[in-house]
Formats: C-alpha cells, sequence, structure tokens
DNA sequence: TTATATACATAAGAATCTGAGGCATCATTT
DNA sequence: AAATGATGCCTCAGATTCTTATGTATATAA
C-alpha cells in the first residue's frame, strides 16, 4: 500500500470486491485499477498484494489460472463460492469500522452522516 | 481491540482526536470512552494503547502529568503544541484515506455520498 | 544501451496489533 | 474471610501486515 499505513487489513477487502465486480483479475491489474480509481493516491506494493493473493488463494477464497499474453505469463484470480460469501462479510465488517470510526471521531455525528 | 485487525494505524488518530476534545484523559478512560462511543464494538487492548501513548509521548505530541485519586495512580495525557498540529494532520489524512476506500469499494459512487 | 512498462515472486525488517501475564487498590458478592 | 470484578498502570512473545529492496523475464521507447 502506499505511504499510508492506515487501516491495515483492508487490502484483502479490496481485492475481494475487486474481484466481485470484475470476475478475473491479474495482479499487475489490481494494483493499476486502484491506482487509476484514487488518482495514484493510493498505490499497492507488490510485497504487500502478491502475499495477499497467496494467502486467500491458500484460504480458499481464490482460484488461479495461468494464461500466456504475448509471451508473457499472468496469473488470474477469480473468487470461490466461498470468496463470494467473503466480500459480503468483509464489506460489511469494513463499513461497521468505518461507522465506528466516525463516532469516535465525529463529535456530534448525526445518523445520515455525509461523508 | 476487538476482533477487527483493521484498527491498525487509525489508533494514534483516535488518541489525538479523543485527547483534542478532552484537554485530558488517562489511559483506562481513553478505553472506556471508545467503548462506549462504539456501543462496545470496538475494545482498545491495553496491550495496544499503553505502547501506543508511550511513542506519542516519546515523539514530543504527548505530555504527562501523574495525579493521585483515591490512592491510586492515574497518568493523564495532553496533547502538546505539536500534537494539535499534528490532529488535524492525521485526521485528514485518515479523512482522505477513507474517501480513497470508497472509491475503490463504491463503485458508482456519486459525490456527497451517504453513508 | 538504458530506462520504462509489464508481470511474476521472495525476503528482511519495521510497525502495530492480540493475548497473556504481572502488580496494586477498592468495592461487592459469596 | 475469600473470591470476584472494576479500576489503573505496565511489559512481552508472537502474529499479522505492511515497506523496501531484490530477483527474474519480456517488450518497447529513448
Amino acid at each position: 500500500m502506499s505511504n499510508n499505513n492506515l487501516i491495515k487489513g483492508s487490502l484483502q477487502t479490496i481485492i475481494l470486491k475487486l474481484l466481485e465486480e470484475n470476475e478475473r483479475m491479474y495482479g499487475y491489474e489490481i494494483t493499476q485499477r486502484v491506482k487509476e480509481l484514487t488518482e495514484g493516491e493510493i498505490k499497492i506494493t507488490e510485497g504487500a498484494l502478491y502475499p495477499a493473493l497467496h494467502k486467500l488463494e491458500a484460504e480458499g477464497l481464490l482460484s488461479t489460472e495461468i494464461q500466456q499474453v504475448d509471451n508473457r505469463v499472468r496469473k488470474y484470480y477469480s473468487l470461490t463460492k466461498d470468496g463470494q460469501k467473503e466480500v459480503t462479510s468483509k464489506m460489511s465488517e469494513l463499513q461497521g469500522f468505518v461507522e465506528n470510526l466516525q463516532r469516535i471521531l465525529t463529535p456530534g455525528l448525526k445518523p445520515g452522516f455525509n461523508i
């Protein structure tokens, strides 16, 4: 991840969510997508990404498929059945955490708070 | 801290922000305040809190003041000048990160998104 | 030829947490 | 009287997750 060490553990959620939207993606593609979506503000480093992908695969949440493209090897990742369930779980967990964070950090916060 | 490992990195911001609002607080009080504000959903463990407080003090962001209350020792923490500046910095950093997170995780997100 | 982009990977070290333990006082319950 | 729980501080081993650096390989542009 980029220069901030905020909310460690959200990388897994990011990976899972992107794969829910895109059917299959390869590692490098994920780094570029995140960079693009955040206008360069969040850069996922390879040292963080690949171990995370391997871990999610080892947990049975992702499956892989090697493919040759222009003499280059790509490793495509897709959500498994378990992975699809986990997206929902991880998303609501993160959502809940952010809401709690707002409760702590935004004194006088009213429901329906607008970011 | 509760069952989520999401909070890594945001604990410092929580401490600084609470101290901005409360002038001075002691460790145990911080854990109770967070527990109360989040209705028990986030529990700051002592093993995370005290090292974090000591680090912030070592960095010159917090100052301390020992006080006896009913034969019990309390260690009150307050923001230093540097600490006051750091609150603003850390808060906008976290705010920015959460916004980026929304961009990644909420496809089709429009500005003015309502939590 | 050198740098940049694409594409995978590992590994040392830093930072931050959990969970367990230790010490002490005081109030309440058994 | 003894045990439990709340208050209040602390440390430490181990786990997790990150950064930064390194390695390998192909293709393209300067």
